[in-house]
DNA sequence: TTGAAAGCGGTACCAT
DNA sequence: ATGGTACCGCTTTCAA
């Protein structure tokens, strides 16, 4: 009963060879494009594949090879956030075609329990890929131990704290130091915060970045935090801040997705944008685009990233010794219209 | 110079059977949990594995175990579309945790060029995978025939028509009629909709399921088409609507990102929703709640599906002959505020 | 130009 | 309980 579709076993070389009236290593030769070939023996080949059906049988090669073409990219999110950021979708855009262009077949894997933690880790151990590119790595992730004790060539995306490895990222501090100012050179003086995600780097260095432009200035009860960068997240957080500073007139979310929940909450509490508070985001996703009025906000480069994060992995996996430090992605400011 | 950090190489059961002082089929019996190991060599073996560092290689264990205890989950989108669409992340992590339960790897594999699709192919055909999901296939899409050709166990999502294979959906025709019966129940006399992606099942069964709900009062000047579910799709395409008939009462989106659209041009028409027109949406996504007021629409098992595609591949790849016909799940209409 | 044979790192069957 | 050995499918010397 339980026999399963296809029966028939797959094609070898030695099949190949065998049907072609040739040896196995003629057959290899012939496979991988090298010289040495005779006309004869390359057209019964060329026939013989075809009667056969066949097509390689990558565990072989990967064992003789000892490499795979294939780089993984692991997230390690809880669900809702996974589903949100903007971000995850199009670094692995980037990283995909810079891979692809190298011949390289991207593999992404989900870290979304603990369950997976360990899989994942046997994953990498296994040698099922060449190299792996880690997004929104935390401190102390099981992910990280694993990938150095496996020693797999590995680049992060973004910079947790403490970690020796290479690295792609932005200046989420200075890009939102530089934001800030911009909003504060409108006229804005009493400018509340919306932050989240303090235990990521890119959630605490966006609030570093802006205690540092607003200096003396700053003052903690103008900052509401919130775990995750969400919708909702923001719009709860935008009442909370209101209602204990009623006199706002600029709000900084940490993503686009806060912001666009924060504008949403003003409306509702009847404030006008940018008339009576300013708004600015961080991200320049779709997000920007879709509030109205459109949002100001910091560009971040996530496809860029990806594709930055490919090339270093790639030149890892060549043995060329990258640069140890990180790598930084410009992040201009895109002023619209909500500040 | 291009000597690549970990250069010792790795650890083989040959090792640590030579330092344990025993054979490798005894070293391979422990790894496996057999009986017949004593504990004398158990221990042996245990201090050896530390001492030399000693992971599986997993190319070598696929290569003897004929199978790699790994599933690829294919998704076809164009860049934008593969960012916005919220269900392809919901499937993903549904897919993800149920193979995730029966100790299975998902591999995400993304094809976004020309190029993506033979290597995937490839991928596919190197028997990197037991089995793949495939999400948003096209009628006569290469990968589609990829897999017919290697023969590997795949389920579907979504129905391409023609497609002889196991598959999970939903009933996109049913499920749109009954919507629009509630939005007719509720005395609107003039729908229009808002069709897309009409070359996916998704999008030509739900405009299908639109004419069925109408019947003679169908009119295809009240029906706009734009190609992809986006947000700003929608707000063109009912802006265009609107200009046609600008008295229509009622508008079906084909999804909830087009409807969020749809509504930020009404309201920047000046049109109040549900009071001037009423506006259905189909997913149930994120976006359902973050319109205001919020979106009345067909609820998208979306997780759901993900866990029933997995359950299909593995009942395939363990040879049950699952169901030949597809697999529906639920869809019920959720009734919110917007109509 | 080609064939034969030795591995790549495991598993599994066979005696012992 | 354990060691020896054949073999998974392919690449890569080495001789011929």
């Amino acid at each position: 009963m339980s026999q399963g579709g296809q029966s028939r076993k797959r094609a070898t070389v030695h099949d190949v060879a065998r049907t072609a009236g040739v040896s196995r290593g003629t057959v290899s030769r012939f496979l991988n494009g090298e010289r040495y070939v005779s006309a004869a023996a390359r057209s019964a080949i060329e026939q013989a594949i075809a009667e056969v059906g066949y097509s390689p049988n990558t565990a072989a090669q990967n064992l003789v090879r000892q490499r795979t073409q294939a780089v993984a990219l692991i997230v390690h999110e809880p669900h809702h956030l996974f589903l949100e950021d903007p971000n995850i979708g199009a670094i692995t855009l980037g990283a995909n075609a810079a891979l692809s262009e190298a011949d390289y077949q991207l593999v992404f894997l989900i870290v979304d329990s603990a369950r997976d933690t360990s899989r994942v880790a046997r994953y990498l151990a296994g040698g099922f890929v060449d190299g792996a590119i880690v997004v929104s790595a935390r401190v102390d992730d099981p992910i990280t131990r694993a990938i150095e004790r496996v020693q797999v060539p590995a680049v992060f995306v973004g910079h947790p704290p403490g970690l020796t490895a290479p690295w792609v990222g932005i200046d989420n501090r200075g890009s939102t130091r530089e934001l800030i100012e911009r909003l504060m050179a409108t006229g804005r003086s009493r400018i509340g915060m919306i932050a989240a995600a303090l235990d990521r780097d890119s959630g605490a260095d966006r609030l570093a970045g802006f205690t540092d432009a607003l200096g003396d200035r700053f003052d903690p009860v103008l900052v509401e935090e919130t775990p995750l960068y969400t919708f909702r997240g923001g719009a709860d957080a935008m009442r909370a801040l209101l209602e204990r500073a009623p006199d706002l007139d600029g709000v900084f979310a940490a993503s686009d997705s806060l912001a666009a929940g924060a504008m949403q909450a003003l409306q509702d509490m009847g404030r006008r944008v940018p008339e009576d508070i300013g708004v600015v985001g961080f991200d320049d996703s779709a997000w920007a685009h879709r509030t109205s009025p459109a949002l100001s906000t910091v560009h971040q480069p996530a496809r860029g990233l990806g594709e930055a994060a490919a090339a270093a992995v790639l030149a890892a996996i060549a043995g060329e010794d990258g640069p140890t430090s990180g790598v930084l992605l410009d992040t201009p400011v895109v002023w619209r219209d909500s500040a």
